[in-house]
DNA sequence: GCAGGATATATCGGCAGCCGATATATTCAG
DNA sequence: CTGAATATATCGGCTGCCGATATATCCTGC
């Protein structure tokens, strides 16, 4: 999955939304870091759609604008908890990485214990 | 940064790899799941090595076969710890986001905004 | 001896997917 | 009336992943 698709399916994991809407939302709740873009969106929602990840909820029209709304299906669910299941464990093994290669930089490793701050697994 | 950028700079992590080393480390750190292809390796090679991520580290002949590592850099460690740190956010905003879809499904949202998921990414 | 697999490098063409630009249309603020 | 926000959608360009391919050595099995 892509990092698009997966930021669009977290965007709607909450409740329906509408194009527009995702890209505000995702804005928001990654608090301004991620930043969907206009030409990614409508694509990655066609892709989704045809996987089976989402679905068209309904369609409003509010102050003479139309608003499609999509919302994700329950195997969109499942794939988006896969998904967050991979990156955490990806994340979490780099970090360990990290703290292995910084026990002895440079050097071939030795038993040196480190002062008990090992941890920092998510 | 794409992910395979991602695990190229996770393999190198702990100690400086050759090429197919890196192929077979990020197997075997990821469990089997995540396989990386040797077409893709070395554009991500030569990507992050000018982006100043990794370096050569040195060249070696083994058994009549050249081996090639590589390290990262400081900049490369940073880019990574940044990275781990933008995917556990991710993955944890994702999860929080299900749980709330969960908690009233098929039903219009409350009105609760506020502080609720303001942590968002971290 | 030789075929096949693992090790190890590298390149190339095809294709998927992100992005900026562009188009269209309405509402509201200045 | 101009510009920004809201809201949809398309398209060409570019980046980047992947499968296939090429080259070369070593080891195992027959």
């Amino acid at each position: 999955m892509t990092q698009a698709a997966f930021f669009v399916l977290t965007a709607l994991a909450d409740q329906p939304r509408h194009g527009y809407g995702i890209l505000r939302e995702t804005e928001e709740l990654s608090d301004g870091e991620v930043r969907l873009r206009v030409g990614t969106l409508y694509g990655v929602l066609d892709r989704l759609t045809v996987d089976g990840l989402i679905a068209l909820d309904r369609e409003e029209v509010r102050q003479g604008r139309l608003r499609r709304y999509y919302r994700v299906t329950d195997e969109g669910v499942d794939a988006l908890v896969a998904e967050a299941d991979r990156m955490a464990a990806a994340a979490g093994a780099a970090r360990r990485r990290i703290a292995e290669g910084r026990r002895a930089p440079g050097t071939v490793t030795s038993p040196a214990r480190g002062p008990g701050l090992a941890g920092g697994l998510a």
